[in-house]
RNA sequence: GCCUCCGUAGUUCAAUGGAUAGAACGAGGGACUUCUAAUCCCUUAAUGCAGGUUCGAUUCCUGCCGGAGGCACCA
């Protein structure tokens, strides 16, 4: 729609005498009643041509009469000097019908057909808890793969996991102190007496060591069990929240490559100081980082190295993405430098999505204190409320539902807000299922597919129509805002569209009895628009959409 | 100290340089013998401060104030 608008706008220009400015807009006005696309270019060229913008207005639009599209109803001038148009019943008319027939690919493009791309997220570290961060990670991370999905492109899910480092010395040594503790208790115990306790930081150290090593079977037996506990655990959360991976990549798998890649670049690229090698960034306005510890040891950074090795040997592809909460913005920037000099044709297609942390009203969470809260309990939390409210409205309490409403609770509360921004979550005030939330959306989706298979019937928009058509006039939009969503990987996009459908088709279903309704059959065909829409953008959100709730 | 990001109704969030700054929660009032009331309808209230660029600034630039993150052997 925007290119005929476009080319429209652009012959009437020219006819006009000007040239159609680069950067002119064509947006959605912010209120329907002012119509639906709204032109800049004449507040643009008013400067150029001098003369009052809605002067050259009302010259320009005069212009579009003479040969008005048919998708075009009304074309009109209004404020400062914009071109409103209005689209056409023909126009509206055609849009539910495209979307009935091009049903689960409506809203869907090919931008990236042909592509490959990897997308890493999650990233939970075995021997630690799978807390509220991991949960907003794989969220976020879910709803990235399905927008370039969506795009076309050929997409596959990783999973970087940190199966080595100190982190897992510190809970081995917190449970071979205290067998009783839980990985994650052990971790927190083993962190604390690595800050507070020289002769624990000493044992520690020496178990980091080994586990490297494979050299103590006390240790690999506890190395292996840990691994096993937490992957199933794991699994469990990824089966649970709809995401299924491609490729698991580990620190163990990694860290040799990486570390080799290092050790042949130092004099080059990295340099040797106090016994550790480094990698300076300011000449890049960036700050050093060590790669490899004094002990030899790689670190985070030098492992990040052999994982970008791993991932193009393992699937080559067009756009490596890595999802990362923004604690790891300024460190990822350095490792990216590097990578530009030691892998320059992959660091091309790398590209890092940083979003807000979860942080807690006390401030930010921390395993190493112990102070989190992991998803399990949210979920489970939020589950409750799920079939309280079930209980409460006299339906028959489903797990299964409760479960797709609480984790539809959660991402909507996740997705809803630009990616950058941290979240903070307060355990003491529950999230909300009404209003803008992911239940009001299924339930709008769910009311849509009641209707539709109550029904019994097919729509068919060659039908009589009522005189409303808020929802018409937000459906054809879909295409465009997912665009705009994949572009800028920002999923709240999405979720501000479907919220503003939801609304749109609960006030349809307030004011407009559908069946036995006098419109019915167009109605129908309707609803099943809607329908689509909402379980297409939903899908887009990593969101189910439970038949009844 | 240096670098990055962020300051919008009481609260949580929107707003590709555009029109009267939108929602939701909260508060107050109304609507279920009628396709699912996890709903709908009405009322309430906001751009941190000071300059600048522009026909037009929540948006871009500068300074200040406030918050978050990062800055050598953690991930």
């Amino acid at each position: 729609m925007q290119g005929i608008l476009v080319e429209t706008l652009k012959r009437a220009v020219e006819e006009v005498g000007y040239t159609y400015p680069t950067g002119a807009i064509l947006e959605h006005p912010a209120e329907l009643s002012h119509g639906d696309y709204a032109s800049n270019v004449a507040l643009m060229l008013a400067k150029e041509a001098g003369k009052n913008p809605r002067e050259l207005a009302l010259e320009i639009a005069h212009h579009i009469e003479q040969r008005q599209p048919k998708e075009i109803a009304k074309v009109e001038v209004a404020g400062a000097g914009f071109i409103n148009f209005t689209l056409s019943e023909y126009f509206l008319r055609s849009t539910i019908e495209r979307i009935i027939s091009e049903g689960g690919k409506w809203g869907s493009n090919t931008t990236l057909s042909g592509k490959k791309v990897l997308v890493e997220y999650t990233d939970p570290n075995p021997f630690k808890e799978f807390h509220i961060g991991h949960l907003m990670n794989n969220t976020i991370g879910e709803a990235t793969s399905r927008l370039v999905e969506f795009a076309g492109a050929e997409t596959k899910r990783a999973n970087y996991q940190g199966d080595v480092g100190p982190h897992v010395a510190k809970a081995i040594w917190g449970k071979m102190k205290q067998k009783e503790l839980s990985w994650g208790e052990a971790y927190a115990y083993g962190a604390k007496a690595y800050e507070e306790n020289e002769t624990a930081k000493k044992e520690i150290t020496e178990i980091n060591k080994k586990i490297y090593e494979e050299s103590d079977e006390e240790i690999n037996k506890l190395y292996r069990e840990g691994r096993k506990d937490s992957f199933s655990l794991f699994e469990e959360m990824y089966a649970l929240l709809g995401t299924s991976f491609d490729f698991y990549f580990f620190e163990s798998e990694v860290w040799k490559e990486g570390l080799s890649l290092v050790r042949k670049n130092v004099g080059s690229v990295f340099a040797k100081s106090d016994g550790a090698i480094v990698y300076r960034g300011e000449a890049d306005g960036l700050h050093t980082r060590v790669f490899v510890n004094s002990e030899g040891l790689p670190t985070y950074e030098a492992k990040d190295l052999g994982l970008a090795l791993a991932k193009k040997e393992k699937y080559p592809s067009d756009i490596s993405i890595t999802v990362t909460a923004s604690e790891q913005t300024e460190y990822f920037k350095v490792v990216l430098s590097a990578m530009e000099k030691v892998m320059p044709q992959y660091a091309k297609k790398v590209k890092h999505i940083s979003h807000g942390m979860m942080r807690l009203p006390s401030g930010k969470m921390s395993s190493r204190t112990g102070d989190v809260v992991t998803a399990e309990v949210l979920i489970e939390n939020v589950k409750e409320i799920a079939l309280k409210k079930m209980e409460d409205a006299g339906i028959e309490k489903e797990e299964e539902i409760a479960e797709m409403v609480a984790i539809a609770a959660i991402k909507y509360s996740i997705l809803k807000q630009t990616t950058g921004k941290d979240i903070i979550y307060d355990p003491e005030r529950s999230l909300s299922f009404e209003g803008a939330s992911g239940p009001y959306l299924q339930y709008a989706h769910t009311r849509a597919h009641s209707i539709l298979t109550k029904a019994g019937r097919e729509g068919d928009t060659k039908s009589e129509k009522g005189s409303e058509d808020t929802l018409e006039r937000l459906l054809y939009r879909f295409p465009e805002v997912v665009a705009r969503a994949q572009n800028e990987y920002e999923p709240h996009y999405v979720v501000t569209y479907l919220t503003e459908l939801a609304s749109s088709f609960n006030s349809f279903y307030a004011k407009e009895k559908i069946i036995g309704g006098e419109h019915e059959v167009y109605n129908l065909a309707l609803a099943r628009a809607f329908q689509i829409t909402m379980q297409n953008g939903l899908w887009l959100l990593g969101i189910k959409t439970p038949q009844r709730m």
